[in-house]
DNA sequence: CGGCTAGTTGACTTTAGTCAAACACCGTGG
DNA sequence: CCACGGTGTTTGACTAAAGTCAACTAGCCG
């Protein structure tokens, strides 16, 4: 059926777990992989709490992930493309720490964690490869505190757009222009900001000629000129010795 | 020779590497550690681009580590207490990502990871105990993310402080009553303030008797009114849906 | 057509940052 | 023993960046 594309001829297979994999251990990873159907925006594919029993790979669409504090809150802590891996951060207490709910129409792939546990230590490389993409996603964490806490709304802004260009670019898609999946609410929840302000900032650079806005629509102009804009701003806080 | 505690009755082992596994699991384990002499304030046992050959579990004392922008600005990642693994977010390139630096005279148990990553493919505990522990790293740096875009300079000051306290529990210490050995700067770099904020606020809560300061040694005078004080602000802003 | 959500823009406010000055503490060396 | 320099801390006065509040527009879907 249409749904059962395999990760041999996956094209963000070298982004995802069968990475360095021999063709072989590939076809065993393969084969405990459940693929469904298409999930509608809105739909979570994982809730606080809930048992987790599977990790998600993003096969094609977008997804949010989010925290919620006591008092009702969320925040959101990253945006996933295909190949990106959901649900490291629940492996601690076996059980969900975050929501995670796709953006637009999206599929994922189901990858049953005992099984997968149970393969890595016959199988090294998968071993290593989980264990490189955890340690990925905590380096990714601390460049975003590095980002929250010492750049500025809009360097917060230029950042987050190179960003999801880079990450578009590596999936063979354009780095220049694409489509944003989550809402001005959405990005500014992520990077610490109101919708307001994501909103006169990306009016900003396009009043500047750097991007193009058109509703969901971005086109980076000048990638260059939002780098440049980056290094502008002010080098140095006090708050660095 | 002195340095030579083991494992077994190392009092941090259920906060570390050793929770869960069985006796001769440990032992195993305690054969491949090496305890280096003690370090010296300021000393570094990571720095970033250095091969990463070992993770770094604190035997006691305390760290900070951070990680640098391309200008040279610093930003604090976390502190580290007896227990702590240090090294995850380098396992993804085998290279350090992080600065790790002493902030009194410490002692570190360092685990060649090779050695460890062997381990783990004959002792599933092992393994599951490693994943845990990263998955953890994960969950609290998203707790963070959360903590610096969603909360004001005082809440993120006393949850820093509570945080702290029940750190200091779990590990057999006082956790009303501790000394900071981290500057007000480094708290500030950590929590995305300035020195002068951090100190104004440390200032008020001291004011208020719900802390007492006397430089570095901090008193936590009424836990239940600092958490007062958290949910007294404001509880829900508009960057919530 | 009407209602809803998302997005934009403007006017005003607030929180934390900046700048500056002074103090405390500590180790060094005369 | 005390003077000195350095780092860390505190406090005050002022500033600026982003948040808040509000009004309005643009799509979208029933």
């Amino acid at each position: 059926m249409e749904f059962s594309i395999r990760c041999q001829n996956c094209s963000f297979s070298h982004l995802c777990i069968p990475f360095s994999l021999s063709d072989s251990e590939i076809s065993v990873l393969d084969d405990i992989i459940r693929r469904n159907k298409p999930l509608q925006p809105g739909q979570c594919i994982t809730e606080y709490g809930k048992p987790l029993t599977s990790l998600f790979a993003v096969r094609s669409g977008s997804f949010k992930s989010y925290i919620m504090s006591a008092d009702g809150e969320q925040q959101i802590t990253g945006f996933h493309l295909p190949g990106d891996i959901i649900g490291f951060d629940g492996l601690s207490t076996q059980s969900h720490q975050s929501f995670t709910q796709a953006l637009e129409t999206s599929m994922v792939c189901e990858i049953p964690y005992t099984m997968l546990d149970d393969m890595s230590s016959t199988l090294p490389a998968l071993r290593r490869q989980m264990t490189k993409l955890m340690s990925e996603e905590i380096s990714h964490e601390q460049q975003v505190l590095m980002l929250i806490n010492k750049r500025n709304a809009q360097e917060r802004i230029i950042h987050f757009l190179l960003n999801l260009s880079a990450r578009f670019k590596a999936r063979g898609m354009s780095g220049s222009s694409f489509n944003l999946t989550m809402t001005r609410g959405e990005i500014g929840n992520y990077l610490g900001l109101t919708v307001e302000t994501v909103s006169r900032i990306l009016s900003k650079l396009n009043k500047q000629n750097l991007i193009s806005v058109d509703g969901k629509l971005i086109e980076l102009l000048s990638i260059d000129g939002l780098k440049e804009e980056l290094s502008d701003s002010a080098p140095l806080s006090s708050a660095c010795r």
